[in-house]
DNA sequence: CGATAACATGTTATCGATAACATTACCCAA
DNA sequence: TTGGGTAATGTTATCGATAACATGTTATCG
């Protein structure tokens, strides 16, 4: 059965009038503070009550010109990392009190992103979390526009930059944690399949590899790695291709858990056994990646953690810029950890 | 450097003045219709150029008492079926110009539910959308309150009732192709392993599973089925538990991709060869699944799509309740496919 | 040629709240 | 006893837009 009338909105006026009192006392007993006598809070609480009013939140942004809402921009929301993160923006979000608006990019067409943080700043939000990976120059309008932005604006997955706040995973440390336990269990000739080097991620990735090798003296140069595009499928590939460039790797360190599983499969098919011949380690610790055969070895980053360290800073910019103090940028790095399963072992 | 005093806002008013005309004429300007004059128009327009006035979403949605904008309730969102449904509808919302205001729940208590859509229509939401699970009678609420909420909602991934409107994939059909296809294939013993049975859609699937069976004369009882909880863990243990109960199963339909990795992955360990001696089909046709060893034969759910059309739908319910047309409630069914890779196999 | 419609623009009220200021009563210390 | 602070409440302006109505000017038509 549907309404077909639209009962119309129970407002701060009819709760006044059926209180016998102002809107403003009515305001004053939602909002606490203030005076009010308790024998009028008592009489306004009950026609809420009976009323079943409820304050437009919308009519309220208005007039105090602060919506407690966040901007959310996300790219790639159809791949798990992505989501996860959002889950931890989501639930940091709930919990003080933040509702989010959030809008997908397509591209990173400079007049799309324009039009992406203008419908957010029509729309009055308090602040901006930008979701989205940084790929070889997409990030180059902050430094035009993002003097122009009224609201603080906090970048994820972005390498630190002088003056804008952002908050990422240390993929430069995840790789040095990879390498590493690799040459802790024993193994001289460590191979990369690393991400697309355009993304910031995988270049930080592919360096704690090579400045990890490098520091031990052992080799590290480009006919050792090989370059994928994160999928199991091109994994797959970039690991045929290494095995033909790198016949003697005894090791490899995978940029995600995805093309890991690529590169099982192949191995499975060449007959290579792991980790007895080739030990495989990835990066991101998927829930399935445990459930490989084998079972892989990973480095697990926290995205959940992400995306509420990410809210948590967002609001205290903006109670800061709130109480007219200046806000200072921070860039902030979570650790990632190293997970060890079956598929590297001692030698 | 941070931009220390808040510019104000450029308002209507702005432009108004700086054009030398009423703040209606400027609004006439920016939503077209109506008259205004080929220079009068020019001359707006050339003004909000120069002044790069935007206008306020909010105070449009005040004063119109309509937000463009659809409430969206997740659950589960760190999964990674939430998060392509939720892809599909970003997309869609954007094309139809509707923006996503998300609110992720972490129960289903009725107080928590009451306050989720509460905060909803707080801001003015034009609709909601319930990307949650059916699970047991966590949707029996929608009885008592849903007749109270006065906007349109579109239920996801819901078991069809009267005069409630929802999209869900037709899980039953799932289940009834797997099971067919294992058919094809030859095979006589085909086991199941369920999802929790207190959810819908797990339900369906194995409603899929034994209706067919019972079709064909064959055997379907619950000796035959083992119920996990989605996870690759869970999926592990039921085979155990399955393969006991039913040694001489020749197949198994099961629940998801992630439980049959599972599968694969004990089948391995106990040297049982997949497809020669056990065919294994899943169901959601995650990215991975084709990277499985062997490839994972699967039921593909097109998720993107369901998300597409449920925004599609609600977007019809808005308008239609615009219009003051009575709004029809309809159930829809988006249909799986089946994906045919080496883990199943004629014998 | 006067009535009527189409065009162009302005004025005022409204959406639902809060901010800022005003008013009144009461109590207490100087 | 009088000025000043606290308490309790009301009044008016404001946030940034659109709706509804009003007004004046041109065309158009019978």
């Amino acid at each position: 059965m549907i309404p077909s009338e639209r009962r119309k909105r129970i407002t701060i006026k009819d709760v006044a009038q059926a209180a016998g009192v102002s809107t403003q006392t009515v305001s004053r007993v939602m909002n606490k503070f203030s005076y009010v006598s308790e024998e009028t809070r008592q009489r306004v609480e009950a026609v809420v009550e009976q009323l079943n009013y409820r304050p437009s939140t919308l009519a309220r942004s208005l007039s105090q010109q602060r919506s407690y809402t966040l901007g959310v921009v996300t790219f790639g929301l159809k791949y798990i990392g992505p989501s996860r993160t959002l889950n931890g923006i989501a639930d940091k979000a709930d919990e003080l009190g933040y509702m989010l608006l959030m809008k997908e990019l397509d591209n990173f067409d400079i007049n799309s992103i324009d039009g992406v943080i203008d419908s957010l700043l029509a729309r009055q939000v308090d602040g901006i979390l930008w979701v989205a990976p940084e790929i070889g120059e997409n990030h180059n309008w902050l430094d035009e526009r993002l003097g122009k932005i009224p609201v603080p604006v906090l970048f994820l997955a972005m390498e630190p930059r002088n003056g804008i706040s952002s908050v990422a995973t240390d993929n430069y440390q995840g790789g040095v944690l990879a390498v590493q336990h690799l040459l802790d269990c024993g193994r001289k000739n460590i191979g990369h399949i690393s991400g697309p080097l355009t993304w910031w991620e995988a270049d930080e990735r592919k360096r704690g590899w090579r400045e990890t090798l490098l520091k031990m003296g052992m080799d590290a140069s480009d006919q050792h790695c090989t370059e994928g595009n994160w999928s199991s499928a091109s994994g797959d590939q970039a690991f045929i291709q290494l095995l033909e460039a790198f016949p003697q790797m005894d090791a490899v360190f995978v940029a995600n858990d995805q093309m890991a599983l690529g590169v099982l499969r192949e191995a499975h098919r060449r007959n290579i056994p792991i980790p007895e011949q080739l030990a495989v380690i990835g990066f991101d610790n998927i829930p399935e990646s445990a459930y490989f055969y084998p079972a892989l070895t990973t480095i697990s980053q926290d995205l959940q953690m992400l995306g509420e360290q990410a809210v948590q800073s967002i609001v205290e910019m903006i109670q800061a810029r709130q109480g007219n103090q200046s806000v200072i940028a921070q860039s902030r790095f979570i650790q990632p950890t190293l997970i060890v399963r079956e598929s590297t072992k001692r030698v």
